[in-house]
DNA sequence: TCTTAGCACTTAGAAATAAACAGTGCCAAA
DNA sequence: TTTGGCACTGTTTATTTCTAAGTGCTAAGA
């Protein structure tokens, strides 16, 4: 492509995503430097190499997901964050008694909160979770609370009655068993082996060892399902763009939130936390949206941070914001090990 | 009102309720036994009263909040359950492995499937809950778990990674300071007292007071922000009745259900687990849906279910299902004090 | 060969008009 | 008190008309 036709689809691209309207030849004149009619002959060429497109024959130019993907490649600069941004970030960050993944939730909150895009916190997947511990706690009242805990620090507590006739010290003695042996298990696989390796042997030790099984493995079984921490923010924010005027596709979206096996897809797989982003049909959640995301790793946590918008995202200052997030995360993980 | 009056007005909802659109007198003359023009003559009546009202001077009726009041009080009957309603719902029940908090949720999410309407569980308040008992739990590598319990069971926790210098044995020993002094304390109240009676005694005892100070302030500062239970199901089941077609009024809803704030003043007051109906401007969540709400309390906990919907909403059915869910919770609990 | 002015042409979208329809209010007769 | 009849009213839908925005193409100019 000519120097003249990648200024040209970027001007068109940067255009159409500050105003939400077909880029009209007459538009891009004095940015150019030359008249309407240069700009419609270059724009047929563009349009012959699917750069862009027309909603029909007489109307102005929109990118394709194709221009979209040129633009973002080729031709867009991360936006510098404005001192505004900056600041509300590091208020956040430079709070120490916020755990870091609470952190990380309040920046995306803010993100979505300053560009009207939805912002989206996946936590780690159970997979990568090893059991550290399991914890009784007797509460009274016939109650007690069996905590999960994996290498990686996340917690799961879960409540049960038990049975009058069921010694709570046996709950405990069993807790004991379960660390020795299952210590180190990947979480997902620790029901498995309770079944096979811990029913047995307590089934001989233990009166009532069906009950007394039951609790843990409810307690775990809870854990694999709950443990995927999802923190959506401003699910409706996306709906102010303008796109968004017809109800059918407000629908359509509202639905899509709302099923959390579809946002857990989000889920990064790519080990390194570079910024990635899948346009229209590149990603899997909308067609009509893109997903600005990126992985983070940080004392032993990970997870990924995303950004669903319209394909006429703001993709530098989106970019730019996400940069900034990613930097300060990497300087604190380094910053940990120097102490 | 007259009988044939009352007739009328009870024909006229549920005709409305059933198809969305406003009834003419023609539509009820087979029910009625009577000419158009009687109807209309006792619809003009109606309307007087304010029973009922016309979107323009030539459309049929529709009823107006008044209208709807009077038939939820006088006119409705409850509708008994369907057998698959019933199995549904006795399946979810008897699943003792399901605390019944989990049970009530589930119960929620099949009703809001079944109905086309948006369910909440609201989880007690933390205003209600004394504090029980708070633990310490260390997972090595500097990290521990400060554990929060109240006398209703519910149970937060909440990762904190300590500076190296505190001696783990110290954390612990404050926190069965806080055990002895604060037990039965209502929850909200805890970082007051935190302050102002154990922050003096371990000031003496510890070295770095403040740090650890900090730990149990933010668990407990956490916990009152966190316990208030919510569950929502169906966020945009609703939008599938008719009266969502338009962008505007989809999004003023998405946004309030996205409003945490706004869905927690929906928790029911009352002391009883009568079922109440508030319809439009009765409800302070949105002047265009109805939402009808009961309390629960079981085993020392409680809560407040809640269904809303349209105005038009099938009052009889979902206070039928309410009803039911009511009466269950209920038979556990006195099956429950009889064990 | 590249650029540009000019013009005929296309389409979306808004505004105006017309026809069909659903339902009312009221009068007069049963 | 009930009912048939009829004029009237406002919504809805389809049709037409008009305008604005923007294109493609041609021919002339640099």
């Amino acid at each position: 492509m000519e120097e003249r036709q990648k200024l040209l689809l970027k001007e068109i691209v940067e255009y159409y995503i500050k105003t939400a309207r077909p880029v009209g030849s007459k538009a891009l004149c004095e940015k150019l430097n030359c008249s309407s009619a240069t700009i419609r002959n270059e724009m047929a060429h563009l349009e012959d190499l699917g750069y862009i497109e027309k909603n029909h024959i007489s109307s102005g130019r929109i990118p394709s997901e194709k221009g979209y993907k040129y633009y973002v490649e080729n031709l867009m600069k991360p936006k510098e964050l404005s001192g505004e941004d900056i600041l509300n970030l590091q208020t956040i960050f430079s709070n120490r008694d916020l755990e870091l993944s609470d952190a990380i939730n309040k920046c995306m909150d803010m993100i979505s909160d300053i560009t009207n895009y939805t912002s989206i916190v996946l936590g780690k997947n159970s997979k990568e979770n090893l059991l550290q511990q399991v914890s009784i706690i007797p509460l009274g009242n016939n109650k007690v609370v069996a905590l999960v805990c994996t290498d990686k620090g996340i917690v799961e507590s879960k409540q049960f009655s038990v049975d009058i006739t069921i010694d709570i010290a046996e709950i405990v003695k069993v807790s004991e068993i379960i660390n020795k042996m299952l210590f180190g298990t990947p979480i997902d696989e620790v029901n498995e082996r309770l079944e096979f390796e811990i029913k047995p042997i307590i089934s001989k030790q233990i009166d009532q060892y069906e009950k007394v099984y039951n609790i843990f493995y409810n307690a775990f079984d809870d854990f694999v399902k709950n443990t995927s921490n999802v923190h959506i923010s401003g699910k409706s924010k996306i709906f102010n763009q303008p796109e968004y005027q017809d109800a059918k596709d407000i629908k359509k979206l509202v639905n899509k939130f709302d099923d959390e096996n579809l946002i857990k897809k989000i889920d990064e797989s790519s080990d390194s936390n570079e910024i990635k982003i899948y346009i229209g049909d590149e990603n899997e959640f909308d067609d009509d949206v893109t997903i600005i995301k990126s992985k983070y790793h940080v004392k032993g946590e990970e997870g990924t941070i995303a950004i669903v918008g319209p394909k006429r995202m703001e993709y530098d200052r989106v970019v730019g914001l996400l940069d900034y997030i990613n930097k300060y995360i990497e300087d604190l993980e380094s910053g940990e090990d120097k102490k």
